[in-house]
DNA sequence: TTTGGCCGATTGTTCAACAATCTGACGATT
DNA sequence: AATCGTCAGATTGTTGAACAATCGGCCAAA
């Protein structure tokens, strides 16, 4: 039997793909879990870039198999959150100068089109919901939740295109983000000025004026870029 | 000892991450062979859509352990090539007519942008080569060949942002597409229609016209879509 | 026709083992 | 003293087998 005569009834049926999707009444695997519980321990910064994660080590702490682990690993390989060396283990990944220029680009490109799609009256709430999460924050100087609101802001703006696709990209690029901010994270200030920012952008979206909105943002993000890059040796 | 104590050496050292990209001295791994062979097949449709992959079947076909199987799909199921359904297994994706817009709302989103880049003078280059292999392909009325080098156009007008990400995203948009363009290429004139678009958006280009070229493409992806849409049930 | 339960098949997960490879240290040579 | 091999230890890569959990379909019963 060779690989490809595998073929199942179900190629003419209801397509397998779609509906996974929609109906989810299902356990996450154990590999999926793991995934999680790393991929949170890299968003509260316990496992910092360049740190080495050996499989029976996890394994043991988890309490999972080492293939398990494995499996996770090859998840978050995916999502560019860890690196693989071969024979030599994986790492949390590491984001240089040049990479900081270029998740901005994607950024830039994600984010921007996804401004100038305008959006569904409650999408754009959605974006105003975040924009107010964040002056809550900023007036309980809660700088952690200043930040997740910051990000709350801009997974609003992609989600304005409405594609599940733009979506998952983007929140990926900020999983990646967040992997080495950190450090910028220190500056108590540092998400402060973002708010009058995302306020102004946030109201040309509402007056429907998309391609202020666009431009704004796109200003938004070339200060952004700037800023990282001079917080991060370069 | 706990998850996050495996604190390595090479945190204050050499980024491992950012190293590894560039020197690649190493041997592919098994599972990466695996979920090569996969694709190929993948994309020479093969495998058509909502087959059903089972994973002792392949392992057996390809001389591979069932857990190295298991580890190429999800390499795989990363790029959304396969849909793992618990317990029932991986099926080749399917794209239903919400993924056709989804999808063409990324590459809107991509290219566009990368196009506005302008791009530096031999990058333009290659998008006029691919211009130029693609009408050699139709005077020789290889269709086969004039899908590739559309697919080389629209590659190269995503290289022209000099994005290691957005090139990735772009691939794997590809990748995702070629899956259920085999019921599409059947026409015989399909791709026909796309060589004067390709070539008026290159000479723009070259004329430095950025802003005119990334309206001609965005008109372009529209045109595409529908006739897409159109070819699929909808 | 519908319901209910059983059976075979496949996946999910674990475990143990071995080969391949890397790291670091030790010692020999120049 | 510095460089170079060699070696042992540790970790990854891969395999094979095993078992539980789950699914799909078949058949019988109501």
């Amino acid at each position: 039997m060779t690989t490809s005569d595998a073929v199942a009834g179900t190629a003419s049926g209801a397509a397998p793909g779609a509906a996974a999707a929609r109906l989810r009444v299902t356990v996450p695997s154990v590999a999926d879990r793991v995934a999680a519980e790393l991929r949170l321990q890299l968003a509260e910064g316990l496992l910092l870039p360049g740190t080495r994660l050996t499989e029976s080590a996890i394994a043991e702490d988890l309490g999972v198999s080492r293939n398990t682990v494995r499996e996770a690993f090859a998840e978050l390989a995916g999502e560019r959150l860890v690196v693989r060396l071969p024979n030599r283990g994986v790492f949390v990944a590491s984001l240089g100068p040049g990479d900081i220029h270029d998740v901005y680009t994607v950024r830039r490109a994600i984010e921007v089109s996804a401004i100038r799609a305008g959006g569904s009256p409650e999408r754009v709430a959605a974006v105003r919901a975040a924009v107010e999460e964040g002056k809550a924050a900023a007036a309980a100087d809660d700088e952690e939740g200043l930040g997740t609101a910051n990000q709350h802001f801009h997974g609003a703006i992609v989600a304005l295109a409405g594609s599940r696709r733009l979506g998952t990209i983007m929140s990926q690029v900020l999983a990646e983000m967040r992997l080495f901010f950190h450090k910028a994270t220190l500056d108590a200030h540092f998400y402060r000025g973002y708010l009058d920012d995302n306020e102004t952008i946030c109201a040309a979206l509402e007056a429907g004026e998309t391609e202020r909105a666009a431009g704004l943002l796109l200003a938004y993000l070339d200060r952004s870029e700037a800023k990282q890059s001079a917080v991060h040796g370069d």
